[in-house]
DNA sequence: ATCTATGCAAATAATTTGCAAATGA
DNA sequence: TCATTTGCAAATTATTTGCATAGAT
């Protein structure tokens, strides 16, 4: 296992999605970190993620948008609801599919690591 | 609604999706085709597949493989199975969700059109 | 000092757009 | 016939790679 350096960006990153309730693409990131006065180059972004993806820091995500997001690896287990007209996405808490999954796992002899679940329609501002 | 003319390359996609037991890229579905016989441009395979979305005759996919896949929207209810191993990717009958669903519509005033259940794993073959 | 991280330029890959020619209804 | 489709070239967008330099431990 590779070492981590714990640099500005890095630290910054981190920060950013620590107080975020979605997931972020490497574009959101990249703005952020713009407003927090941290020019970082797209590049590094991408390897950072990268980084974090491989070393179980974050998770990475996408839907349906043509690009991916990431999120926290270390938030409590959650699902997503997506609004199709706006496009914003939210953390919705909890997720039970347990019974689904028991039966997914033994009917095709297939060992399940995780799961997602996400529901897209239209939100409180678009309905 | 704009008219759909029935021309070779569309019917030979469908036929395609018809007869996949998962969704499909545009490479997947250019070498189909190229196997029938047809050789379809990638441009054109895109624009079918929009065309086809727009109109609600096939779903867009993706598994977080950086590209998108399209299954028939006329499938009956089901969700996948997705091996992060091999990169197989499996359609899985069935899905009961109704209650997380219902709930989560109701707790976050949210009109919930589609939802998607994935589950990430080993198949079979590499456990 | 040493090895990892970053910036910059350039390469890939997926997907889209413009336009003239081909084709289905 | 005539609007819709297709092919081809070129543009866009997301993401990756190579390499020399800056920075962290």
């Amino acid at each position: 296992m590779v070492k981590t350096r714990d640099t500005t960006a890095r630290k910054a990153i981190l920060d950013i999605l620590t107080t975020s309730d979605k997931p972020r693409t490497v574009k959101d990131i990249i703005q952020l970190l713009s407003e927090a006065a941290l020019e970082v180059d797209r590049t590094t972004v991408f390897r950072i993620m990268n980084a974090f993806t491989d070393r179980g820091i974050v998770r990475k995500l996408e839907f349906g948008e043509g690009n991916f997001r990431y999120e926290l690896l270390s938030l409590p287990h959650h699902y997503h609801i997506v609004c199709t007209h706006c496009g914003t996405i939210r953390d919705v808490e909890g997720c039970d599919v347990d019974e689904i999954e028991k039966q997914t796992a033994k009917k095709y002899n297939f060992k399940i690591i995780h799961h997602r679940l996400d529901f897209f329609g239209l939100c409180e501002h678009c309905q």
